[in-house]
DNA sequence: TCTGGGGTCCTAGGACCC
DNA sequence: TCTGGGGTCCTAGGACCC
């Protein structure tokens, strides 16, 4: 069984816990230079405040309802997040820290009764320990327990769900578009398809989904199902990307203060690969101008730039970003936002040891000859699906930062799902 | 006037190699 | 003269998440 906990609300309440006079009453928070609202409490939700609405649209009920208003503390919210997947992992056998305010439990064998109790046990302690309300949902697979999480917001109680009937009709009252792996484009399609329902959409055949959503669908139907495809990261796997970047407060149209903030954004960088003690090969910057404001003129561009060796060092980056700046800068806009991504990541103690390598390459030829096997086999159902399926290793090569390990990722669920697609047929 | 920031994964297709 | 299969590496773009 899964656990999805979830705190609710989570940045406004983590300004309720240093400011206690602010229960029950409605609290937003804005996101950089104030520019819109990223939280929201129950109360200021109840007054038709919306997330990531501009917050000179919201001004007048906000100043009616005398709204508490902050401007975002990023380390404040790191900070509480901390406390609460401290408690967590002392609690919980098994923790996937998913998000800032979300974490995955597992109970690998426990039975359903005293993981009720345990879990309103875990709850309360969360809430009195941090200050931070939590809520609970409990289900076979991460998807359902996800989903379960929405029912247990609206009872403020623990929400378990277990058996076919119970996740039929939790499904069957999830409007597809509140389906996680569902956003926007997604509800669009399967809207026009006439799939209003999570339940509907769990009872589609899988060609079609694998056709339409990709095997990320598919992997999604499954886990509706009760299959689990998405296995409790327990280990967290170092960042692929790290990005920094930022909207101006006011416009930039000067070279000089551009090369000013990129150069900003590559020590932020160049820190957060330090921290997670890795270093990168490739970097791009951005830059853009104001994309709402369309009576001005608009332009855009990236650039990205291989470095022979990878590093972590802020002036050698520096170097490359700014050589990428140079290339696209072009005078005469009035910039309003711009950012610095790094990838090509790879492990920073690393370099020296070749034995990763080696250990690589077995599980890649092993891997291969088991992704060989399954699509003969699956050969052999084509009239299942309408379209061939394809297995991919998605490689990532970092062979210029002298580094020879190759990364790779091929989901576990890949070789299961197809198992039991294949048992079945 | 004022519209967030930081991530993940998948797919398709081209260049190239043996 | 005619015609391949299998694989790597990379890029661009699209979808999603919080």
């Amino acid at each position: 069984m899964f656990a999805l906990c979830d705190c609710n609300n989570f940045y406004a309440n983590c300004e309720r816990v240093f400011n206690p006079s602010l229960n029950n009453k409605p609290v937003i928070v804005l996101s950089n230079n104030d520019g819109s609202i990223i939280a929201r409490s129950n109360e200021a939700k109840a007054l038709g405040i919306q997330m990531g609405q501009p917050y000179f649209q919201a001004r007048k009920v906000i100043e009616e309802h005398k709204v508490a208003v902050f401007s975002s503390n990023y380390e404040l919210y790191g900070d509480m997040s901390n406390r609460v997947m401290t408690v967590l992992s002392g609690l919980a056998p098994e923790t996937e820290i998913y998000s800032i305010d979300e974490c995955f439990l597992g109970f690998p064998g426990w039975q359903e009764a005293e993981l009720l109790t345990y879990a309103q046990d875990i709850k309360e302690k969360v809430k009195n320990w941090t200050g931070i309300p939590v809520s609970i949902g409990l289900a076979p697979t991460k998807t359902l327990a996800k989903a379960a999480n929405k029912v247990a917001k609206k009872s403020e109680k623990v929400c378990l769900i277990r058996e076919s009937s119970d996740i039929d009709s939790l499904l069957e009252n999830l409007p597809i578009e509140e389906l996680w792996g569902i956003g926007r484009q997604y509800a669009k399609l399967l809207k026009a398809n006439s799939i209003h329902t999570a339940l509907q959409f769990k009872n589609m055949p899988d060609g079609w989904i694998h056709k339409h959503l990709t095997i990320m669908g598919l992997r999604l139907a499954y886990e509706l199902r009760g299959v689990s495809c998405l296995p409790l990261e327990k280990v967290q796997q170092t960042k692929k990307a790290i990005c920094t970047s930022r909207s101006f407060g006011h416009y930039v149209s000067t070279y000089t203060e551009m090369e000013e903030a990129v150069s900003s954004f590559v020590f932020k960088c160049s820190e957060k690969l330090r921290k997670e003690g890795t270093a990168a090969s490739v970097v791009t910057v951005f830059i853009h101008t104001n994309t709402f404001n369309t009576t001005l003129p608009q332009y855009s561009n990236s650039q990205t730039l291989r470095l022979p060796v990878a590093t972590d060092s802020t002036p050698e980056l520096i170097h490359y970003v700014l050589k990428g700046l140079k290339a696209i800068y072009k005078p005469g806009y009035a910039y309003k936002k711009a950012g610095v991504i790094v990838t090509g990541i790879v492990p920073n103690h690393a370099i020296q040891q070749n034995l990763f390598d080696e250990v690589d390459r077995a599980k890649h030829t092993q891997l291969m000859t088991t992704i060989d096997q399954i699509n003969k086999r699956l050969r052999k159902h084509t009239d299942k699906f309408q379209s061939p399926v394809k297995f991919a290793v998605q490689t990532h090569s970092t062979k210029e930062a002298n580094w020879p390990m190759q990364r790779k990722y091929l989901s576990p669920c890949y070789t299961t799902r197809w198992d039991q697609v294949l048992k079945a047929s």
